[in-house]
DNA sequence: GCCAACGTTGGC
DNA sequence: GCCAACGTTGGC
């Protein structure tokens, strides 16, 4: 089993967004960057555990935890000229774009925030602390992700 | 293939 | 709202 982060913006849609919905779960889509899709095409398996992140805004950090509940699968709101993130480039034959599923796990029992993770020299060289970073999902270690859910 | 222009991300 | 970082686009 794996373990990830995937960061969204609160406002558009948070973990109190995927809590409600019908089974708490949702897919995971509008992923628009290669690297990203990657992970999510190949890397990204069912029952791996997910740190739900929520970027820009007041106190970015970890707000809770999710699980996959499938894995890799054609993004369909690339090939949707009605949808946000429709890509037209996309040929719907030939899939550009994945998404997978994700259920919610529970909330973590407070935010850990960027702003606490960063100067910890045991995170050193993760993606989420190294400056520049642009990855919306991007893999933890087991020893970062008991490292930080110690810290709740 | 280079690289300037442009758009987006995301912390602050 | 600002701006640094970085990915993408497109002219050449």
């Amino acid at each position: 089993m794996n373990y990830w982060l995937f960061k969204s913006e609160p406002d558009v849609f948070g973990i109190e967004h995927l809590k409600a919905l019908p089974n708490q779960t949702d897919h995971w889509d509008g992923i628009r960057n290669y690297q990203v899709r990657n992970m999510l095409r190949d890397n990204i398996k069912t029952g791996d555990q997910v740190f739900f992140y929520h970027s820009n805004c007041k106190a970015p950090g970890i707000v809770g935890i999710m699980e996959v509940t499938r894995e890799g699968y054609p993004d369909y709101t690339a090939t949707d000229p009605a949808q946000h993130y429709y890509d037209p480039k996309s040929d719907p034959d030939k899939p550009r774009w994945y998404m997978v599923d994700v259920k919610y796990i529970r909330d973590l029992k407070r935010t850990i925030t960027l702003r606490e993770l960063t100067p910890l020299p045991e995170l050193e060289g993760m993606p989420l602390v190294r400056k520049g970073n642009r990855l919306s999902i991007m893999p933890v270690n087991k020893e970062h992700w008991d490292l930080i859910l110690g810290m709740e």
